[in-house]
DNA sequence: ACATTATTTGACTAATCAGTCTAATTTCAG
DNA sequence: CTGAAATTAGACTGATTAGTCAAATAATGT
């Protein structure tokens, strides 16, 4: 083998995130990844099949590193309303890194990608689809925790408010990224997670009686 | 003047737009607009200065439609709730008429294209702003009618709930193209925005009390 | 009818695209 | 130390890209 095996596939896949993340799949070729990796072509080919490979790649590479975080979040000994502001907190930390790094905002990768290749790539859009479904687990299981706890009303549909959460995440970040602006993630995505809950100011007070 | 000048330019557009739609601007080629079309290659630059002055054209020609539909669903004599269901019911229909047309759920065809273009041009990301703003001004209208009618928490924060309601809206949206699936849609997205704003059918009865 | 202007045609360019290929180099196992 | 395997280098290909241009054609105003 040659000089470092393990570091040029991995750097080609932390620099294609960035590229991609930052602008688009369709905006980044494969040479400027190369340039800005200072890897050579050939040596792309080698690792990577093909460019939608890469991509593919570089989601793995993100939901790993998401999955630990989330593990720690969604700890089943933490108070479920925690895990929710916990949440918000490292959506707008993780944005806010990678504006001062990028230069924008730039939203979440997955959604970006999964957006532009929905209809193109089947192979990428399977694999997007699956990682929502294990980001509405954790969702899930907070509502049930909620549940158990008697904090929110027993006759909701979990999987249901699951969903509404998630769009209400995506679409912020979404938002965030068009308007190259973070100040609604930062002031507000935690009350609007817990309205959509049912559980704001407000309806806490309520909500607190009843138990 | 030849043929049909109106003609041309508009077959342009309706055509970029579903394609662009479908697919992305990035993986849309001026060739393919322009066999799509039935136009040649000159006469697309005699129209428009370049493909991204196409997309602006695009997109002036969704918001043009937009405004005449939003004007009617949010005509102040209509009961503020009936204006958001009239919404979330003519997001289900434009929809499921561009499914049936074009093959796939497409979304929403500005934030698909805010999304990938948001570092890259800034003239188009202006101008999505620009049109994300109008929206808000709709649904902000309908917050202070609520008010004024009682319906909702007069504490609540008119710019900052407007934000929330169409980040859910467009979360759905990207989740709907990115699934392929219009069900949460047609099932949620009524229920889910009056959730946000506190009219959900558990809430109602509380605040139908209050007034 | 005539001059002017708007539109259409389609071949053309230069750049860029994803991907290929062969030879050189480096690493590691025995 | 040696041979095989993994990695790298970088020139190359053919297709596709956005955009240009000059000549042909059609419509319009007078």
């Amino acid at each position: 083998m040659a000089k470092s095996a393990i570091g040029t596939r991995e750097k080609l896949i932390t620099t294609a995130t960035d590229l991609i993340w930052r602008d688009s799949y369709g905006a980044v070729s494969v040479d400027e990844i190369c340039k800005q990796a200072g890897v050579q072509k050939g040596s792309f080919y080698h690792f990577f099949p093909s460019k939608a490979d890469l991509a593919l790649s570089s989601m793995e590479w993100c939901i790993e590193e998401a999955i630990v975080q989330y593990d720690e979040i969604f700890s089943p000994r933490r108070n479920p309303i925690e895990r929710f502001t916990l949440l918000a907190d490292l959506i707008y930390e993780k944005q806010k890194e990678k504006q001062l790094e990028l230069g924008h905002v730039c939203g979440c990768p997955l959604m970006t990608l999964g957006s532009e290749l929905a209809g193109k790539d089947p192979e990428i859009a399977r694999r997007i689809r699956e990682i929502c479904n294990l980001k509405l687990a954790y969702y899930e299981s907070v509502l049930r925790d909620m549940i158990a706890d008697g904090v929110i009303d027993r006759q909701i549909n979990i999987e249901i408010k699951a969903e509404e959460i998630f769009a209400l995440i995506v679409g912020q970040l979404l938002l965030a990224r068009i308007k190259n602006d973070l100040s609604f993630i930062k002031n507000d995505l935690k009350r609007a997670i817990l309205d959509l809950v049912g559980l704001s100011q407000n309806q806490m007070v309520k909500n607190k009686s009843l138990v």
